[in-house]
RNA sequence: GCGCGGUUAGCUCAGCUGGUAGAGCAUCACAUUGACAUUGUGGGGGUCACAGGUUCAAGUCCUGUAUCGCGCACCA
């Protein structure tokens, strides 16, 4: 016999099930034990209440899936969330609990449709071209087909959310809600449509919410014209040709010459004007000269000072960034290309006074494609946040919503203080369009979700679809309605509230706080109970994933190569909540031996108890004191772990069972049993047979929430006379406390 | 401009309500056919950014400084 390995494998271990005679491989068991768990039910509460495993009046616990966006593959971030989340249920499943994972998947407007139109340019298309019915057709093609490919990577991940509930934000129900809440708040006069400044975005040609800009500091020149008696500043002198009105503060002593509503002749760009003097508490005396010209159709502060002095509005830039026919002969410019040549005009008719070369300020960008944001004038949806926010800082209040860290609740706060009404009406088709009308005479808006509206309400004129879509956050902020069911269904009574929200800090303002408003808007309560956000992950160095720089990992190819407990255990442990975190494959790989280490431990154990009848062994005397200390610390650990688990310190939790199961049960213990188990002593023997098992048992059940797989198939391997009275799966096992 | 966070072992990070520093990776020595292909034992390596303060006692609380990073923001 020259293999004796085989031979070890048959004579000497008889009774351990063949299954442990070689290392743990997790993509042997992974597909199959997610198959077993899925079909089994058990992922949906009413079936383990109709099993018996839950009680009907158990506590309910409620998580609704940030539904991942379906245009493309799930990231590393993906990976902690549903990581994260499937903690918490598989926690409160085995703690007895009514556990319930609303799955979801998101149709996400804006950012798949940024999506879709990369894709068309790398094939030479362009949206603009496309027939606004076809371009939705492929969209919708296009999130389907991701959105199956994705589903699948969530179950790979483990995920035990309840598949029979899941939900897109394109379905029926979802758009219903969705228009009955436009309905109403216009009802509660919350909504008006209205000519308003809105971020332009001239590649993507639709507005954005203050959200989806971000600011970029640069550096620019900073110029000063004489514009009449006046000396003015302007960063922008490409808005510049339509100014007439000179702003001023009312107490600034330099200008107390001139009164308020003064005509003054003067030259200006393109010939002589009448300017009017405009005194306003916005003219800070502190900047450049105190006089400023303002540009209300391009400038969100001078849109409104118009408003209040009731002035005209000139638009100076079209959609596409383009100089209107007021700019003369700088007409179809670029406003980038026309802009020295407007200050070289302006030098030689000796109207520029001077230049700053060094000034530096913040300009809006687009969030997407990082091209300077046009404030523009637009007619727009509007809701009036202020209502909505000053509620949702009451149940901030009275600790309706508690936040896991009071850092989060203060950034929360800051931004519900401040906020400002929401425009949620954009110009892209790949969204849920907005149930109004508009009237093709006087451009009157209608709300008419019945869509019955034929004729203009204020004018009788012909109407037309409004053909803009909502913003995609309005209805992910009704997201816990839709997934529970309101506003009468079984669901929505038992788990509305939900407990948590799980989510990324990133889209606190995007989604939590529109979530927060707009569920006590439309239930009176809060959408959830408590919020916990997770940071960022990035790369092992710390940086940001990006494509670029190459640096991007995807959760398959760990899974690949590591195992998913291994990945999920390398997203948790040392990762404190709220912090941004780092996945370095080499922790990953850590892991990858520890489920090893986890099987190994199974084996030995059931080596060493292959004659175990089941018969509890009563501890007879001082000579058990080792075995009562085992038994003891393993409750204590059961108990420190527990008590991290309440306190949503998975990270703690983790680490914590990681060292005892391998530097106390497998270093110590299972070390010391080694000549027990052997001696003669028979008493001693099945003393610690028991002991061991129980550890091994224990052991299996506390890891379970964060390593899923690698304990349920040691579970559902374990022989009987093993296993006793414990439940066949060891996902729906009482947890050990 | 307003606000927030970090600064702990060579690297990446934990360290809860204050009681003489931990993990993974890396590194060194020894052991090992071992339940463990992914093992064990032991070691080296930190004045916990800096300076003050509170305290019997401070990575841990307070103040300030430096430095890196982040969020928000309609400054012409």
């Amino acid at each position: 016999m020259s293999d004796n390995s085989e031979q070890k494998e048959t004579t000497q271990n008889p009774n351990i099930p063949e299954i442990f005679l070689k290392p743990y491989s997790p993509s042997e068991h992974e597909s199959k034990i997610y198959a077993e768990w899925e079909s089994s039910g058990f992922f949906n509460p009413d079936v383990c209440i109709e099993k018996g495993l839950t009680k009907p009046d158990a506590e309910a616990f409620a998580i609704v899936m940030p539904p991942p966006n379906a245009n493309g593959n799930l990231h590393a971030g993906h990976g902690l969330v549903f990581t994260i989340q499937d903690i918490m249920m598989r926690y409160n499943r085995m703690r007895g609990k009514r556990a319930l994972w609303l799955p979801g998947a998101d149709h996400a407007g804006f950012e798949t449709q940024v999506v879709y139109e990369k894709k068309l340019e790398k094939e030479g298309r362009s949206r603009f071209s496309m027939d606004p019915k076809d371009l939705y057709n492929e969209i919708m093609n296009f999130t389907m087909s991701s959105k199956s490919f994705m589903e699948n990577q969530i179950r790979q991940l483990g995920a035990s959310c309840d598949w029979s509930r899941s939900l897109f934000t394109l379905d029926d129900s979802v758009i219903k809600i969705v228009y009955d809440t436009f309905k109403r708040l216009e009802t509660d006069e919350l909504l008006y449509r209205g000519a308003r400044i809105v971020n332009w975005c001239s590649k993507h040609q639709t507005s954005l919410s203050n959200l989806e800009t971000s600011h970029v500091e640069r550096q620019d020149k900073f110029y000063y014209f004489k514009y009449g008696p006046f000396t003015i500043g302007t960063a922008r002198p490409e808005t510049k040709f339509g100014d007439k009105y000179v702003v001023m503060h009312p107490d600034d002593a330099r200008y107390a010459e001139y009164s308020h509503g003064q005509k003054i002749e003067l030259e200006w760009i393109n010939g002589p004007i009448t300017a009017t003097v405009i005194k306003d508490e916005a003219g800070d005396p502190e900047m450049g000269s105190g006089a400023m010209t303002i540009t209300p159709w391009h400038s969100g502060i001078d849109f409104e000072i118009a408003r209040r002095h009731n002035l005209d509005y000139e638009q100076i830039i079209d959609w596409r960034g383009k100089l209107l026919p007021i700019a003369g002969e700088f007409t179809g410019m670029s406003i980038k290309d026309a802009r020295e040549k407007i200050v070289e005009k302006l030098k030689e008719k000796g109207l520029l006074v001077k230049i700053d070369e060094a000034y530096t300020h913040s300009v809006p960008c687009c969030y997407k494609c990082d091209r300077e944001i046009e404030p523009q004038i637009r007619e727009q949806w509007f809701i009036k946040t202020k209502l909505l926010a000053k509620k949702a800082l009451k149940a901030a209040d009275a600790e309706e919503v508690v936040f896991t860290t009071d850092r989060d609740e203060r950034v929360f706060r800051d931004w519900m203080d401040k906020i400002e009404d929401w425009n949620i009406s954009r110009q892209i088709v790949w969204g849920i369009p907005i149930p109004a009308k508009i009237c093709t005479v006087c451009n009157h808006g209608m709300v008419d979700i019945k869509n019955i509206i034929t004729e203009c309400s204020q004018c009788s004129g012909a109407v037309i679809q409004d053909p803009d879509t909502f913003d995609t956050w309005f209805s992910s902020g009704q997201w816990p309605l839709a997934t529970t069911g309101y506003p009468d269904s079984d669901d929505f009574k038992n788990y509305y509230p939900t407990s948590i929200m799980e989510t990324g800090k990133d889209i606190i303002f995007f989604w939590v706080s529109r979530m927060i408003m707009l569920g006590i808007y439309c239930t009176g309560k809060v959408p959830f109970k408590k919020v916990y956000l997770h940071g960022m992950v990035r790369d092992k160095h710390g940086k940001k994933m990006s494509k670029s720089k190459g640096n991007v990992i995807s959760p398959g190819e760990i899974q690949e190569k590591y195992g998913t407990d291994a990945l999920r255990m390398g997203l948790m442990v040392n990762n404190a909540p709220g912090t941004d975190m780092n996945l370095d494959p080499d922790k990953v790989n850590a892991y990858k031996k520890f489920a090893n280490k986890i099987w190994n431990i199974s084996r030995f154990v059931l080596e060493s108890v292959s004659d175990y009848t089941g018969d509890e062994v009563i501890i007879a005397s001082e000579a058990d004191s080792s075995d009562i200390a085992i038994i003891s610390r393993l409750n204590e650990i059961s108990l420190e772990i527990t008590d991290h688990m309440e306190k949503d310190r998975f990270d703690l939790a983790a680490e914590k069972i990681y060292h005892y199961v391998w530097h106390e049960f497998a270093d110590k213990i299972i070390e010391e049993s080694k000549p027990l188990i052997a001696g003669n002593d028979a008493h001693v023997r099945k003393l610690r047979q028991q002991t061991l098992l129980t550890g091994l048992l224990t052991s299996l059940k506390l890891l379970h929430p964060f390593m899923p797989f690698v304990t349920e198939t040691i579970w559902q391997n374990l022989p009987k006379n093993v296993l006793g009275k414990e439940r066949e799966m060891l996902m729906v096992t009482k947890w050990p406390i």
